[in-house]
DNA sequence: TACAATTTTTAGACTAATCTAAAAATATTT
DNA sequence: AAATATTTTTAGATTAGTCTAAAAATTGTA
């Protein structure tokens, strides 16, 4: 139906519009996409023709409704596969990404919602970011940065804010991983880098741009 | 590494030279990959000179070892995709080749060797194909075709010869599929057609036709 | 408000893969 | 061997997606 360009396009402008409220202009979908803004100005075009985006000149784009459904079940695609890759292929969570943005182009409505069944219809994927379901409904999961916490709070790691190779396979390294419970011993005023007990045994310091990262559900 | 056009062209031609031993003709490539024999010149003069095949005009091709490897190790991603998705996510044996034909070239050989591994390291797919190893080796399997057996003959349902839709939902309605046992009661002088009995149960004719596209291995 | 800086669009060109129609080579008949 | 039929290649065009460089529009600043 749409190419993986198009998918791709699509997915980019509704990140944006996710983060940004306003309009979405050509140099930012340029730098999410990683091409130039004459590239995307072609692109755009062809999209407000489908009917996929509202496009005024120098005016920067809008998503259609049918333009962010496709968005979302591209995403959808995404997570659904990243989660299989995880879960079931043993990728770890730092190398599942660049995968599933080539699976995520496969085009097969069954497939889809056979995997999501295989999967037990997972809530999230391996970064804790929200799986859309078949229709398009997003479940806003109750989740803060570890950041938010005050002292003597206990909770799971559920999730990364910064989604980075980098980042994820610090968390790694320092075994902060979800499904971690965390205790915040103390904040240091200084430079507010926290001292955490994981799963009630090992003593941590994380800077405070570690916390402000990673995503937590607070244990009530 | 190689685009999904140029794979797809490396399967046909090296399911072309499996088939019929000498060169294979622009044509024969035309008709295999539903398109025009200039179509092919023009592809097959770009994999001459990436070395995957070695072109004569007027002469037809033939694969090189490298245009081989390839086109092996692309029927070994399309067979274990095949599969997953069969054994797996239970789609029908008659449901799984389209999807295949577009998962075949995701790009990935950590992904291929995690998905084998998942799998079981099966060595067939559900039609009864080999699945290629890592290395490219393919066991051929001792089968032959029902037609070829005599009256009282044991054998289980392994595959098929003829892989059309077609066929293959005739032999889920009659219920004779993969795993099913068989055993040779008579075979018709007219027609050549077959009566057998399925299962230690169920007695069915089936014709010349259907017999000789049904790929069993002998019970012994 | 005018000038400068920045952003966006247009114009024209490129690549991969495809097509049709015509030309060239090969194969088959007479 | 000559004529005819078939196969294959070439020539030229098309489409999707991309690029660079130049032009046009918008935004920021003095
Ligand atoms: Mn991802
Ligand atoms: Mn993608
Ligand atoms: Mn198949
Ligand atoms: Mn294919």
């Amino acid at each position: 139906m749409y190419s993986f360009t198009e998918e791709n396009y699509l997915k980019a402008i509704y990140k944006l519009s996710d983060n940004k409220a306003g309009e979405i202009t050509t140099n930012a979908i340029a730098d999410a996409m990683q091409t130039k803004a004459a590239s995307v100005t072609d692109m755009v075009k062809k999209l407000a023709e489908k009917q996929l985006l509202k496009y005024e000149k120098y005016k920067g784009v809008k998503l259609s409704a049918k333009g962010r459904k496709v968005a979302i079940d591209t995403v959808r695609k995404h997570r659904l596969w990243e989660t299989f890759l995880h879960n079931k292929l043993n990728f770890k969570w730092d190398e599942v990404h660049e995968i599933a943005e080539q699976l995520e182009h496969i085009q097969s409505e069954t497939l889809i919602d056979k995997l999501d069944d295989f999967l037990g219809y997972p809530a999230h994927d391996p970064h804790g970011d929200p799986i859309p379901g078949k229709n398009g409904e997003i479940k806003m999961h109750d989740v803060v940065t570890l950041s938010n916490l005050k002292k003597g709070d206990r909770c799971v790691v559920v999730g990364v804010v910064d989604h980075r190779t980098i980042f994820l396979k610090h968390l790694q390294k320092i075994n902060l991983m979800p499904g971690s419970k965390i205790q915040v011993s103390t904040i240091n005023e200084f430079d507010q880098s926290h001292n955490i007990k994981v799963n009630r045994n090992i003593e941590l310091q994380i800077s405070f741009d570690v916390a402000k990262n990673i995503l937590v559900k607070i244990d009530s």
